[in-house]
DNA sequence: CGGCTTTGACCTGCGC
DNA sequence: GCGCAGGTCAAAGCCG
C-alpha cells in the first residue's frame, strides 16, 4: 500500500458545515462536551446580520472545506437532536491522534480541534487547548480551519492534530478578498514545528506551498492552509494500486507524489484543473498513525466558480478503479439517468435557477452502486437530479466560491452573490448523502458484506459502530426523508 | 485530442 | 554552508 490518496471533499464539505454549525459564537463559549450541540435553529440560515457569521464565512479557502461553511443538509438532519451525532462512541479520538480539524477559536487563544473518528473511534472530538472535549460524534465535524497566531497546541505524536490556524482577528477571520491567490494572508498556520510535533503528523502542516518556479508565489512553509482529515475510503474506491480516490466536485489534477519521512505512505500533490490558473491546492496523505484516516491539506483558494461538470469530470473518471463493472454497477433513477444525459457543461443561469427553485424535487437517487461508481457517474447521473433546493438556497454561503473580487460581494448577501454569479454547481451533498445512506441501508441488509455498496466506503466502519449504537446513517436518512415529506 | 497520472529531476526552505 | 526534506515541474504514457 503506498498510494492511499484521494480528497473526500464530498464528505469534507459536510464536516465542514457541520464545524460550522457547531462553532461556537463569536464570544468563543467553549461549551462543554455536557452542552455542546448544534443549533436547533436552522443552521443553514445565514444571518446576514452575524457580523461574526459573515466574517467567518469569508474565509473558507473558496472550497467546500471551508469550516464557515455551513451544511444545508444538517439542516435537515436536525442534528442538534439526531441520534446521529450523540454517538456513545464519540471519544475523544484525538488521543488517536488522527483526526483534525481545528477551529480559529477566535480570542487568539482556543482553538477547537474537531475529530473525526473512524473505525471503530467515529469520535468528535474537540480539543480546546490541547483538552479534548467530547462533541457529538459528527462525521461532518472534520473540518479544519487555520489560525495564524493561534498555536495549536500538539500534544506528541498520539495527538496528530493538525495545526490549522485560524486567524487571529477576534474570530480569527480576516480575509484578503483582494490577494490574487485568495490566500488570507494573515492565515497562517501555526507550522508551530515543536519538536515534540516533529514526526507528527501535525508535522505535516509544516508545508511548505507555492511554487518555487512560479515566480508570484513564494514558498513559505507558513502559509494558509487548511487540514482536513477524514475516514479514507477503502478499497472500493481505490485505485488499483490501492491509492484511493474520493470525489470533489473541484477538478483536482495530480502533479506530483513524494514519500513523506516518516510516514509509510506518500503524499500526494493535487492542483485545481478546473480553471487554468487557480492556486488552489492539495494535498493528500494518509495519516501516519492511522492509515484509516486521509490527511488533506488545502492551501490558497480556488479563484474561480465551482468547475464546470466538464471540468469536474474531466479525467476523473480514471480516479476510479472499476472501469467496466462499477459503471454498470451504477444505477440511478429514470429521472436521474435521464438528466445524466443532458449535456454535460456547465448548466445555464436559467437551468441553474430552476434546480436552484425546486426544492420539492428532491428525489434522493438510490444508487445501487454495486462497487465503486465513477465520479463522473457520481456527477453526471447524480449531482444534477440532487444538485438543488434549499442546499443551493443557501450555496451561497455552503459553498460558495472565492472570487478575486469578492470583497465586493461580501457586502452582498450570498443568494445575490450567486444571482450574479450564475454558475453554480449542485450540491455534492446530497449525492454524498444519498450514496452513503444508501450504501448505509444496503449494508444493513446484507451485512458488512455490504459495505462496498458505499461509494466512499466512508461510513463503511460508521454504519456498523452506529449500528452497535442504535444510531445509523440509514436511520438518519430516514429522518431526513420524514423531515423532507 | 484533451486531460489525467506517473515519476524522476529540479528547486527551495529550513535546521544543524 | 551543507544536507535533508518537501514541493513543483514537465515529459511520457494512458484513457475516454
Amino acid at each position: 500500500m503506498e498510494n492511499y490518496q484521494g480528497d473526500l471533499t464530498d464528505i469534507l464539505r459536510a464536516g465542514t458545515t457541520t464545524a460550522n454549525v457547531g462553532a461556537y459564537p463569536s464570544d468563543h463559549q467553549e461549551p462543554h462536551a455536557d452542552t455542546w450541540h448544534f443549533p436547533s435553529d436552522h443552521p443553514m440560515i445565514f444571518p446576514s446580520s452575524s457580523s461574526a457569521m459573515e466574517e467567518e464565512a469569508k474565509d473558507n479557502f473558496g472550497d467546500p472545506f471551508s469550516s464557515y461553511m455551513r451544511d444545508p443538509l444538517l439542516n435537515e438532519l436536525d442534528i442538534s437532536s439526531s441520534s446521529l451525532f450523540s454517538s456513545p462512541s464519540c471519544t475523544a479520538r484525538v488521543e488517536e491522534g488522527v483526526t483534525t480539524t481545528t477551529f480559529g477559536g477566535g480570542g487568539g487563544g482556543g482553538h477547537h480541534v474537531l475529530s473525526l473518528g473512524h473505525h471503530n473511534h467515529q469520535s468528535g472530538v474537540v480539543v480546546v487547548d490541547g483538552d479534548p472535549i467530547k462533541r457529538p460524534c459528527n462525521i461532518f465535524s472534520q473540518m479544519l480551519q487555520i489560525s495564524p497566531s493561534a498555536k495549536v497546541p500538539m500534544s506528541p505524536c498520539d495527538s496528530p492534530v493538525i495545526g490549522g490556524a485560524v486567524s487571529s482577528s477576534p474570530r480569527g477571520i480576516k480575509t484578503s478578498p483582494d490577494s490574487a491567490a485568495m490566500v488570507a494572508s494573515d492565515m497562517i498556520i501555526n507550522a508551530n514545528s515543536s519538536s515534540a510535533a516533529k514526526g507528527c503528523l501535525l508535522a505535516n502542516t509544516g508545508m511548505q506551498i507555492s511554487s518555487p518556479r512560479n515566480p508570484g508565489i513564494k514558498r513559505r512553509k507558513s502559509q494558509a492552509k487548511k487540514v482536513v482529515c477524514i475516514p479514507a475510503p477503502a478499497a472500493a474506491n481505490s485505485r488499483p494500486t490501492g491509492e484511493v480516490v474520493p470525489s470533489d466536485l473541484w477538478a483536482w489534477r495530480k502533479y506530483g507524489q513524494k514519500p513523506i519521512k516518516g510516514s509509510p505512505f506518500p503524499r500526494g500533490y493535487y492542483r485545481c484543473s478546473s480553471s487554468k490558473g487557480c492556486p488552489a491546492r492539495k494535498q493528500v496523505e494518509r495519516s501516519r498513525t492511522d492509515p484509516n484516516m486521509l490527511v488533506i491539506t488545502y492551501t490558497s483558494e480556488h479563484n474561480h466558480p465551482w468547475p464546470t461538470q466538464r471540468n469536474a469530470l474531466a479525467g476523473s473518471t480514471r480516479s476510479q478503479p472499476s472501469k467496466n463493472g462499477a459503471a454498470a454497477a451504477l444505477k440511478v433513477s429514470p429521472s436521474s439517468s435521464h438528466q445524466a444525459h443532458q449535456k454535460p457543461t456547465s448548466p445555464t443561469k436559467e437551468e441553474q435557477n430552476e434546480n436552484m427553485n425546486d426544492d420539492n424535487h428532491v428525489s434522493p437517487t438510490v444508487i445501487t452502486a454495486g462497487s465503486a461508481s465513477t465520479v463522473k457517474e457520481e456527477f453526471e447521473g447524480i449531482e444534477k437530479q440532487l444538485a438543488i433546493d434549499h442546499h443551493q438556497q443557501h450555496l451561497g454561503f455552503a459553498y460558495r466560491p472565492s472570487m478575486p473580487n469578492e470583497q465586493s460581494n461580501q457586502s452582498h448577501h450570498p443568494e445575490d452573490f450567486f444571482a450574479d454569479l450564475g454558475e453554480i454547481e449542485a450540491d455534492p451533498l446530497n449525492l454524498l448523502f444519498s450514496q452513503c445512506f444508501s450504501a448505509d441501508e444496503q449494508q444493513q441488509k446484507g451485512g458488512k458484506d455490504a459495505a462496498p455498496s458505499d461509494p466512499f466506503n466512508l461510513f463503511d466502519n460508521w454504519s456498523g459502530d452506529h449500528n452497535t449504537n442504535n444510531t445509523s446513517f440509514g436511520e438518519a436518512k430516514r429522518q431526513l426523508q420524514q423531515g423532507q415529506d
